[in-house]
DNA sequence: GCATAATAGATTGCACACAATCTAATTGCG
DNA sequence: CGCAATTAGATTGTGTGCAATCTATTATGC
């Protein structure tokens, strides 16, 4: 059987090193479900979905841009993007064309429709910021440590492919 | 149309709460991505997915257990756990029975092919850790910084149920 | 100049993740 | 006892997330 005792000395000798508690993987695995969960209710109003947001975000910073720069900027394939893209061509938040210039490019550029839910979406920051509560240093720091992470994981994937 | 500027000044006067890099919850749904893709090729060979590998450590911590503490404890519900639950019970990981005590519930139990698979688990967490490199302490903030948030959103949550 | 390789997206198939809803079983209470 | 309320899972429907594969287009080598 497996009783498993719950010592749990970090330092000490004999702990385990499958202990669910302990992964760094299932914390940051249950954040971003938690995350997500905590915008669902803010951004149903605006129509849009937890990633739907984040490439809203994408393109307020810069519209138009390529299905690979959505991509590289959120760390997500075409496979995701182009249904979750179609969905919001769907909504009529933005538009998607082949360039012109090279055919195989496609060009994703905001409606006015999906500029204009921008402004709707400014106070979405804050009200979160409201919910997670806790002090603001703290939510930083963790911010600067994930994509801390993330930066050594992209080079480590890129020198698979290299 | 809407073209947007780049114009981006972080710690000048009027920066935008908007702007992607300063969002923790993307940054934490990126950490997320690049786990579950950095364990993905460990996974493949145990044939686990990688929720279904959270769901064995649950179960090598404590064997049976229903699918409401399992829930509990990796923070899933039943419309998540219920058919991952069954293609695992399908692979001859878990068996999953209706307790003759409470019929309404189903407890979840190792069978000896899933716990044999605990030894080939044993070399996961060290062959992660070498992947994701930097040092052990700041691995460990991460983590306890996901981990006290995670405490947080789970208060936030319950009280909204209250 | 033309076959070949490289590139950008799209498609397909599988596995989550969760809201909403449903069913069956248990509890509570008069 | 008898029935409403609660509880535990299961089901359904929508939306990701990604590997593998496919297609169309552009770059390259000889």
């Amino acid at each position: 059987m497996t009783e498993t005792t719950d010592k749990m000395t970090p330092a000490g000798g004999g702990f385990d090193p499958l202990r669910l508690d302990l992964q760094l993987c299932f914390a940051l695995y249950g954040a971003s479900n938690r995350i997500t969960r905590l915008y669902r209710p803010l951004l149903e109003p605006l129509g849009l979905t937890y990633p739907q947001y984040l490439v809203m975000l994408g393109l307020w910073e810069q519209s138009p841009r390529t299905v690979g720069e959505l991509g590289e900027a959120l760390g997500l394939d075409s496979g995701t993007l182009t249904p979750l893209l179609k969905r919001m061509e769907g909504a009529g938040l933005v538009v998607r064309a082949r360039d012109p210039a090279d055919e195989r490019r496609v060009r994703v550029s905001m409606t006015d429709k999906g500029a204009a839910l921008r402004a709707e979406a400014e106070g979405v920051p804050a009200a979160i910021a409201c919910r997670l509560g806790g002090d603001l240093a703290e939510i930083v720091a963790l911010r600067t440590a994930a994509q801390a992470l993330n930066r050594r994981l992209d080079e480590a994937e890129g020198s698979d492919r290299a």
